[in-house]
DNA sequence: CGGCAGGAGCCCA
DNA sequence: TGGGCTCCTGCC
């Protein structure tokens, strides 16, 4: 858990149990982001918003957190994923006091794992309940090694998160990047295949569909890492960011 | 107030 | 390739 304070000048970084520098884990100050910047600065508007959101940068999340979160995630929008997250921490996580208030951490797979789905049900998860459980158990079997997947290549960790029942494509590359260390991990949701479209009609087989088939997805992917490369992900963060600021849909 | 569409996707037929 | 899945919100 970790207690964020913005100041004038910058992000003052606390977490429990204490931890020597957390912000440079989470917010992976240690990337050579510079290198990582200029390199993905190749294509011009990449160039454009990384000039225009300097110091967006890419999380790094625990990996069981990241997966949950995300899995909860499908076909839902933002409030009720936050609603999902805060009772399945409240259920399941254990109670920690910071500043008079009580937070709860995220439980553990092992946790959930044993929790019954009625109670799973009644953190509001509706047929993730399912997804969840595969994933968990999965976890604690040791079916899903999150340290192995670290030391895999993009393509091998991918391939095994896919076999995941509840994990497709844009959920694996979400995992991927933001808590496995795949940088050219670039995930497409809807908003990112409509900026994608529109952006770079040549990217993805010319094909305009704002709804990927699986086949489109695959083809989009491997196009859009080879055009932006190794710090693909970099680049996919920027794309995102703006898009949702052109929505208006600022979190 | 009720009804309906739609939302950080995925699975199955 | 399309429909269903849960639940909630916004809109009419």
């Amino acid at each position: 858990m970790v207690k964020l304070t913005v100041t004038d000048q910058d992000v003052e970084c606390l977490s429990f149990p204490d931890q020597e520098k957390c912000e440079h884990t989470i917010f992976r100050l240690d990337d050579q982001i510079s290198a990582i910047l200029s390199e993905i600065s190749k294509d011009p508007l990449v160039s454009f918003l990384v000039k225009r959101y300097s110091g967006l940068r890419l999380i790094r999340q625990e990996p069981e957190q990241c997966i949950f979160s995300f899995v909860c995630a499908t076909n839902t929008n933002i409030p009720m994923i936050r609603r999902m997250l805060f009772n399945l921490t409240k259920k399941l996580g254990q109670a920690v006091d910071v500043d008079g208030m009580t937070f709860f951490a995220f439980p553990s797979a092992l946790k959930i794992s044993k929790c019954s789905a009625s109670d799973l049900r009644s953190c509001g998860l509706g047929y993730r309940v399912k997804a969840v459980k595969a994933v968990a158990n999965h976890i604690v079997n040791g079916s899903l090694d999150f340290d192995q997947l670290k030391k895999s290549s993009y393509e091998e960790a991918k391939r095994h998160l896919l076999e995941v029942y509840g994990i497709g494509n844009k959920i694996a590359d979400c995992v991927l990047l933001f808590s496995l260390e795949k940088l050219n991990a670039f995930p497409i949701d809807v908003w990112i295949a409509r900026a994608m479209a529109a952006n770079y009609p040549w990217l993805g087989g010319s094909e305009s569909a704002a709804k990927l088939s699986e086949r489109q997805y695959a083809v989009l992917s491997q196009e859009v890492r080879n055009y932006f490369g190794r710090y693909a992900g970099y680049a996919q963060q920027y794309l995102y960011y703006h898009t949702r600021q052109q929505a208006g849909r600022s979190w």
